[in-house]
DNA sequence: CTGTCATCACTGCG
DNA sequence: TCGCAGTGATGACA
């Protein structure tokens, strides 16, 4: 696996989709499938996973997947009222960041993981809207292991979009994408293998 | 301080 | 097997 190797592959398979209110552009075979399993088998080993409990409808439950947060000290995140501190970069996250970083000629400063143990785990409609990410951020989707559907759908117009995510893959999600769309992983009861998903995202130091 | 608004995942259908 | 409707306590914000 080289850079150059990434690169020649990006200019090669590059998807776009222009879309009302949001651009996506997705590299299916950004990284190798060996590449992309060895990091996938690496990570789900070497990182302190954690199934966090959300209170929903008056009710504590697990969600359904596992999570690292990772990056720069001050990128911290919040979600469902729970607030979390990154863990300090794992040297082969930090790599691939500089990799996408340099792929789409942008900074990235933190990334949340995500371990979708087979088809159960899932996510449900939301968008990555958080203030603290800005008007209109720039979000990098690096997809390992299974493939799994990828679902958006628009706000208040009826425009919705089914993608694949494949092992490798790397989907950039750009414009006001986060602001008028929402997006959601679905339960896959069919799929046995487990999907690793790294969204790099770019948190602007406060002063 | 107070009211409004968005939010999350599970269960029980059809 | 899939997708939809219905379920509320909490925090953000004006």
């Amino acid at each position: 696996m080289t850079r150059q190797t990434q690169s020649d592959n990006r200019k090669a398979v590059a998807q776009h989709f222009l879309l009302p209110d949001a651009a996506l552009t997705l590299w299916p075979g950004w990284l190798n499938a060996d590449a992309s399993h060895a990091l996938q088998t690496r990570l789900i080993a070497e990182l302190a996973w954690r199934q966090e409990q959300i209170r929903i409808y008056g009710k504590t439950v697990k969600i359904p997947r596992q999570q690292v947060w990772m990056g720069e000290s001050h990128c911290s995140y919040q979600y469902s009222g729970v607030r979390f501190e990154p863990t300090p970069w794992h040297p082969a996250v930090q790599q691939l960041c500089q990799q996408v970083s340099d792929a789409t000629t942008s900074a990235f400063n933190c990334v949340l993981l995500n371990l979708y143990a087979n088809g159960q785990d899932h996510m449900g409609w939301h968008a990555d809207d958080e203030p603290e990410l800005g008007m209109a951020p720039l979000i990098a989707s690096l997809s390992l292991g299974a493939s799994r559907r990828f679902d958006l759908r628009h706000r208040t117009l009826s425009h919705r979009l089914q993608l694949q995510l494949d092992n490798g893959s790397l989907l950039l999600m750009a414009g006001a994408c986060q602001q008028h769309w929402q997006h959601s992983l679905p339960k896959q009861r069919r799929v046995a293998a487990p999907r690793l998903n790294l969204t790099f995202r770019y948190i602007t130091p406060v002063c």
